[in-house]
RNA sequence: GUGCUCUUAGCUCAGUUGGUAGAGCGUCGCAUUGACGUUGCGAAGGCCACAGGUUCGAAUCCUGUAGAGCACACCA
């Protein structure tokens, strides 16, 4: 027996060891495997940011998606996974600009290129960070193929993508209102706000004492930028005014000219049952005001303060202008009512800041807008069929052709997108995909627009300065890695691909997007399997964050635990789609397992000295033996059945009872008589026969949740002809 | 407002198509220096939130009630 057995299991030195062992083998890219391999069995996985290091909900993805990948290989397909990163545009830009600040030194000191370069610097400082503690984990990616969103075959595909969007008439250029981020300064998508309970005031009043009809609203600051008031068109209390325009000469400083308007969107019951039209701040009213032919009155700028009001509010924030604003209709005995309501406010996901509606310039994805699909190979859409997007991102689903774990997210799924609108993708920062669009004679009036993946040979055109949304291209991912817009071999052989693993709070930001993206650019879905995994919460489950100081660095488990032990922790008992709360114990737990595997080998291996495993002649065995081997076949069957299915929780659990309160307690036990002479020599033979064979089976299957710890006792087998663990065949019969 | 989910042992969670409830940790006994950075054997602990219904049979399917959570949202 190898003398390594007589020391407890290091998991430090041998996973090091391991790794590069495996990567050495050339094993993780799917070219190198040996055999031919027909089937093939494709992941992506989803790039990290380059904002730092990595996290416990990455641990848990890379542990998933590294078992499912494994077993695959097992199985004999060519199996590819492919490693990325993500520039994640704006979360990026805000982490070095943060950083320079603590030297005091601001992006637009530096101007753009240098700032970018800083950033680059740092994206790709945290990209190394990343990828060696992806390898700790043991993830068997095949580096040989790693990207990164913001590479150079990364930003054709994104040129080229949009080109052919804006040729189809699906990207266009429009002012409308959209979200500001005054704190960030830039336009975010629906997707990057989040709404916020908080308490507000609902204030009733009249413009002026002449007005006819009080009107509501929370946010009083915006309505010197009313243009009309609209009232159901049933509502008899208001009949008579419909169509009436009213002069105010003097709101709070300001003069309004206030025409009244019927439209079936207001409820008669809410408030005064009058709605004071905002075209500017609200998109709702901005659709009523076209509706009706109104102006828009742009009066908050883009740093969240007042303009083109009275002198009064001139300037002003929008809080202060709020109170000014109040007071003056008190001083004025204009205030009706105040009351105290719960109200859900438009944060920015990013920065926090409060959300301006404001109209702006930006480019949108059109999702409505239908469109003939060339070369549909989806179900239930035929080439050159006219669809649009939104019911293109449906059918994928619908069809089955998109299966989502756990199923609950299917219906989620279709409720996001029957509320979705067009998506905003320019972004008023400087780190990402700079817009492939020119423009010549910008402010003559007579502008002219040059959309090309190159960008136009004469000077006197000018770059858009904005960039898209960092979801653009991340929506490509599946394909994109794989070589398009060129129809590499990778994309023939790899795409769609069979299977994503991700946490449900990007299911809308990526998932969907990349169903929109392959659906629309190859005309075939991205993946056939979403599974979808929970997030990570500590013990009074809240979420992991540096701000609440309850981050745990996976990497301190690995430390403690070693990585088998953290793999299994974040495996076993835990459904798609479930939270997980996290528990240190559970992990020790697994240490525990880990050794216990150990002792074993350490045992069985101590007692097969002279016995020739390959040339046994199963024939011998006596029942006892079949029935134990035949009890072990039989559960691998069922969890192979299971594996397939992506039910790791439950197998990996199985295998772990089996192990110890199986294997451990009752068969070893029961083989310490023979082993130990006590009984006769065929015996002996018998019962080492079986432990080798049990323990080979075990190997294998357990190899895929615990790559190391397997793949060092696997050395030791004693066995002719071995190959490494990780490219052994899964034991079927 | 629209939609989704959860409620199982002290704690954290499994329970695959309906067939007399499972794991880890914890608790309590007993044993053991053994292949075991201990482990083994055993025990206590659950009217599977509650109330109805379908069924020969329900933790599992249906309806309702209560509590908890999540997603989406141009209700001023």
């Amino acid at each position: 027996m190898n003398e390594k057995y007589l020391n407890p299991y290091n998991p430090e030195k041998t996973e090091k060891e391991i790794y590069q062992i495996w990567e050495e083998s050339g094993f993780f890219n799917p070219d190198n495997l040996p055999e031919e391999r027909k089937e093939t069995f494709s992941m992506v996985l989803p790039p990290p940011n380059v904002t730092g290091k990595l996290h416990l909900g990455h641990a848990d993805m890379l542990a998933i998606q590294d078992t499912i990948i494994r077993f695959q290989r097992m199985l004999g397909k060519k199996t590819l996974w492919l490693p990325g990163t993500d520039h994640a545009a704006i979360a990026t830009q805000t982490k070095v600009e943060k950083l320079l600040a603590k030297d005091k030194i601001k992006k637009h000191d530096l101007g753009r290129e240098k700032f970018l370069e800083k950033v680059n610097e740092f994206a790709m400082d945290s990209q190394k960070t990343i990828i060696s503690q992806t390898k700790r984990m043991g993830s068997s990616l095949d580096w040989s193929r790693l990207t990164f969103t913001l590479d150079e075959e990364r930003n054709l595909a994104v040129k080229t993508a949009f080109k052919k969007m804006y040729d189809d008439g699906l990207i266009y250029r429009k002012e409308k209102v959209i979200n500001w981020d005054p704190k960030g300064q830039t336009v975010i998508s629906d997707d990057e706000v989040v709404h916020e309970d908080r308490k507000a005031v609902f204030y009733t009043f009249k413009y002026s004492k002449d007005f006819p009809i009080a009107i509501s609203t929370t946010r009083p600051e915006t309505k010197v930028g009313d243009v009309a008031v609209a009232v159901n068109p049933n509502d008899k209390r208001y009949k008579e005014f419909v169509g009436q325009t009213f002069e105010i000469e003097n709101f709070c400083g300001t003069k309004l000219s206030i025409k009244i308007i019927a439209d079936r969107e207001v409820d008669s019951e809410f408030g005064t049952g009058a709605l004071g039209v905002t075209p500017a701040h609200s998109k709702i009213d901005e659709k009523m005001a076209q509706e009706n032919n109104l102006p828009m009155k742009k009066v908050i700028n883009e740093y969240a303060k007042m303009e083109n009001t009275g002198e009064i509010l001139e300037g002003k924030k929008v809080l202060e202008a709020r109170e000014i604003i109040v007071d003056w209709l008190k001083k004025e005995n204009l205030m009706i009512k105040e009351e105290n309501v719960e109200q859900s406010v438009a944060t920015a996901e990013r920065t926090g800041a409060i959300i301006e509606p404001l109209p702006k310039l930006q480019w949108f994805i059109d999702v409505n807008k239908k469109f003939k699909l060339p070369h549909s190979k989806l179900a239930g859409v035929k080439t050159d069929q006219e669809i649009n997007l939104k019911d293109l991102m449906k059918v994928a689903v619908e069809s089955g052709e998109v299966n989502i774990l756990p199923d609950r997210f299917n219906k989620i799924y279709y409720h996001w997108i029957e509320n979705l609108h067009d998506w905003c993708i320019s972004r008023q920062i400087w780190y990402g995909h700079q817009i492939p669009v020119w423009y010549k004679n910008k402010d003559t009036g007579n502008e002219e627009i040059f959309v090309g993946v190159e960008a136009p040979e004469s000077e006197d055109w000018e770059q858009d300065p904005d960039t898209l949304d960092t979801w653009f291209s991340s929506g490509l991912w599946t394909f994109s890695t794989l070589g398009w817009p060129e129809q590499t071999d990778d994309l023939k052989l790899y795409h769609p691909t069979d299977l994503i693993e991700t946490a449900h709070d990007i299911l809308f930001f990526w998932v969907a997007r990349m169903i929109l993206m392959s659906t629309y650019l190859m005309g075939e879905i991205p993946f056939k399997t979403v599974y979808i995994h929970g997030l990570i919460r500590d013990e009074q489950n809240r979420k992991f964050s540096k701000s609440l100081g309850n981050a745990i660095d996976p990497l301190d488990m690995i430390e403690k635990y070693g990585t088998d032990a953290l793999r299994m922790a974040l495996l076993v008992a835990v459904a798609p789609g479930q939270d997980i709360k996290f528990n240190e114990d559970k992990i020790k737990a697994y240490k525990k397992f880990s050794n216990k595997i150990w002792n074993i080998a350490r045992f069985i291996y101590s007692n097969i000295d002279g016995f020739d495993y390959d040339n046994f002649d199963a024939n011998k065995l006596t029942d006892y033996e079949k029935d134990v081997l035949k009890y072990f076949d039989d559960l691998i069957v069922e969890i192979t059945g299971e594996m397939k299915e992506y039910k790791l929780y439950l197998t990996s659990e199985k295998l772990y009872h089996f192990v110890w309160h199986e294997l451990a307690d009752k068969i070893l036990e029961e083989s310490k008589k023979a082993l130990n002479d006590e009984t006769t020599a065929t015996d002996k033979a018998n019962k080492q026969f079986m432990l080798l064979n049990l323990f080979e089976k075990i190997l294998k299957t357990l190899h895929p949740f615990m790559p190391f710890i397997t793949e060092e006792i696997w050395k030791d087998f004693p066995k002719k002809n071995k190959q490494l663990l990780m490219i052994e065949n899964w034991p079927v019969n």
